[in-house]
DNA sequence: ACATTAAGTGATT
DNA sequence: AATCACTTAATGT
């Protein structure tokens, strides 16, 4: 084992311990590679086809629905120990992505080519259950965006909205500015400013330029 | 000092 | 909650 190998597989292990068996693990080693991305990158784009699917080990990576140029709206983070299963559909079926993946905060991720992934699918127990888990993952987040558009006010969207954003990373000072909250929401800067000066007061948040505080989260 | 970018605000729909 | 029009504040060169 060379010393990428050996840099790989603790990085997998801080993880996703306990969730491959070891044979999957050397498996992924030998045809995965790790990548970096900065925050902004785009991951993925609408239309793109994708060859891989990313384990990510770090950082966290928001997932974007945007209506033909123009409007968009961020759906859900993704985080450490997180996939993409649409991605993993995507990848089976040669189908084109529906979403727009970009990088939230520096991040680090294994990315596997797809010819493996299905062939894993028969062979690994615990390969399967990772799928299969994190497809339903990403189906209860949808629902839980779908219900913020549904049934929530723009003043509880945005307090969710910073919420997960502090969680996937950690951290509760945010540096973001009202124009990009208001772009993710897909609502307006304006509204954006008045709703946070509300909860600024109100003492759930702290912001000043180009950076938010979330206290409550 | 000046230009640029981010944020605050009143009025209107 | 969105839009307009304008002001003020912070930051970069």
């Amino acid at each position: 084992m060379n010393a990428q190998e050996a840099l790989l597989r603790e990085k997998l292990d801080d993880y996703y311990t306990g969730i491959f068996e070891s044979e999957l693990v050397d498996q992924i080693l030998k045809v995965g590679f790790l990548d970096k991305y900065k925050q902004g990158e785009i991951l993925i784009d609408i239309g793109e086809n994708m060859t891989h699917i990313p384990l990510i080990l770090s950082g966290s990576v928001k997932i974007i629905r945007q209506e033909k140029e123009g409007d968009e709206l961020v759906l859900y983070f993704l985080e450490k120990g997180d996939t993409c299963a649409i991605s993993f559909i995507n990848c089976i079926n040669r189908k084109q992505s529906i979403f727009r993946a970009v990088v939230d905060s520096n991040a680090e991720a294994i990315f596997l080519p797809v010819e493996h992934i299905d062939e894993w699918l028969a062979k690994y127990q615990s390969w399967r259950h990772f799928i299969i888990d994190s497809y339903h993952f990403r189906l209860i987040e949808m629902v839980e965006s779908i219900d913020g558009l549904a049934f929530m006010n723009m003043n509880q969207r945005l307090m969710k909205y910073l919420g997960d954003k502090a969680k996937v990373q950690n951290k509760q000072d945010l540096e973001i500015t009202h124009q990009e909250i208001a772009d993710d929401l897909n609502t307006s800067r304006v509204v954006v400013t008045r709703l946070l000066k509300q909860l600024h007061n109100d003492g759930k948040v702290y912001s000043t330029r180009s950076r938010v505080r979330v206290n409550e989260f």
